[in-house]
DNA sequence: GCACCCGTGAAGATCCTGTGAACAGCAGGC
DNA sequence: GCCTGCTGTTCACAGGATCTTCACGGGTGC
């Protein structure tokens, strides 16, 4: 094995089931398929299949006993990018269509055929992936700045940003999907991997370590801005822009003080939207 | 309680099957759930199919004969962004297994039940606009004005309107809606998520903002009409037109003064219906 | 002419973001 | 094992931006 970034092509799985048998054959098949899979007969608890990276979860609702519902829920909406399938044995359809709408992605019924399902699992994976972006490893420019996603930095001229994994992460994807704006949810969601809390600051936070480094190498533009109640927009701009020639009549009616940059405030904001 | 997209895509789907009674009754539930959903007894040409715009397409691929495989490997190939469901008799696993691994999302055994195989085509719908940039990415354009669901705004040249959160919603489901008049009731359902309060103003106070905001940037257009008793309607209309041509004989009476825009007073309002 | 509806402006409440700092987890070195 | 430096997470506060609400008056339909 080889190390890889962030974006890594290796599709790991994880079995919950109690048929050995099955699961047993089914690893085999993984094996040759060139997957990873990992096994277990009971629950686990979701931030360990957080941590562990996953790109499928096949599961048999039946050793969850009367958790099965909630942890399928639960499971769904932490982690809306892992292809969740379940097979187990006899079940109603009302109990099929509760699942699917849960959010659970393929549901087979027991006894079923390991080829199949590794083929459904297949099948959920190579959809979720169209949307997604290709190898990423190519440099970006943009401004004074450069990404090297091979380096896991950015530079300005020859310096590095010295920006740590997260910020370099979170940077890389804004720069990724320049000029659009991204929603905090969906930015942590691709960037941790997992759905974000309600109320969680941790991309503001990471916004503002990242305005910190990006202006200290960068101090004449400004990249990161700011889309009230919705989140943020990549687009690298000479800064110092108020964008007066906008306004049709400065009207200049009493407090005419240039409001320029007091001090060390320095503005961020674009607000376009709100 | 939080902010949520206005933004609700029709859903659209095919059905080709020869078992009429199997489709009624999905078609039915179809109906009641807000799809759009269209029939067909034999084999569409792929090109139709593109043309209709489909999000997904449920299909017996018995009725497609020899042709089935070729007709199926095409489609997907052709529209991978399509949801691809096969609903047939027995099968093989191996022919389930090429089924899927072609390209087909999910594959279903008849006799099946219709919520289900909505449920699945949704499950598959659902993880494929996961990856996805927006579906309702692209842009609409209403007289001088462009609309951006990318950046939450919209245009009139390059020059953003600065709207808000909510005033963008407003704008984008008036614009999504053009021509139709909306009653408050359903505008607040959906840009605000939940039930209008009895004597709310909120519809009003905000159609005032983008009203003005929409003046300031594009002066020579009206975008949004006064229903009265009713609600509102998005229509871009060069500004000055009182709808002459409408009136079967213009008969000007007296008043034909040009009751143009007085001071800062403008029309907005053109009251097709009461 | 009379109810009712809508446009308008403003004020207060509410929500959102920037910011600094404290806290926890981890790895490496001693 | 213990200390240390680096990362990432969480918290509380303050200043603004945005949303809601209200009252008033003119407009509209009957």
């Amino acid at each position: 094995m080889r190390l890889r970034g962030a974006y890594n092509p290796v599709i790991r799985i994880a079995v919950i089931d109690t048929d050995s048998g099955f699961v047993t054959v089914l690893s085999k098949r993984a094996e040759v398929a060139g997957w990873q899979l990992s096994r277990s007969a009971g629950p686990v608890p979701p931030r360990d299949l957080v941590a562990m990276k996953l790109n499928g979860l096949l599961i048999d609702p039946a050793v969850l006993g009367d958790e099965a519902w909630p942890y399928l829920e639960r499971i769904a909406a932490m982690l809306p990018e892992l292809a969740l399938v379940v097979c187990t044995g006899r079940s109603t359809v009302a109990q099929r269509v509760r699942g699917l709408r849960l959010g659970v992605d393929d549901w087979m019924t027991k006894p079923c055929h390991p080829e199949e399902a590794l083929a459904r699992i297949e099948a959920v994976a190579r959809r979720h992936n169209h949307g997604r972006r290709e190898v990423e490893s190519a440099p970006l420019s943009a401004g004074e700045l450069e990404i090297r996603p091979d380096r896991f930095q950015a530079f300005v001229g020859s310096e590095p940003l010295e920006l740590t994994r997260r910020e370099f992460e979170l940077l890389y994807l804004l720069a990724e999907e320049r000029g659009q704006v991204l929603e905090r949810e969906k930015i942590y969601q691709r960037v941790w991997g997992y759905a974000m809390a309600h109320g969680d600051r941790s991309v503001d936070v990471f916004v503002r370590k990242l305005r910190h480094k990006l202006e200290k190498r960068s101090p004449s533009w400004a990249y990161i801005h700011t889309h009230f109640g919705i989140g943020y927009r990549f687009e690298p701009e000479p800064a110092g822009i108020v964008k007066e020639e906008l306004r049709p009549a400065p009207a200049p009616t009493k407090t005419s003080e240039p409001r320029a940059n007091s001090s060390s405030q320095v503005v961020h904001k674009t607000f376009t939207a709100g």
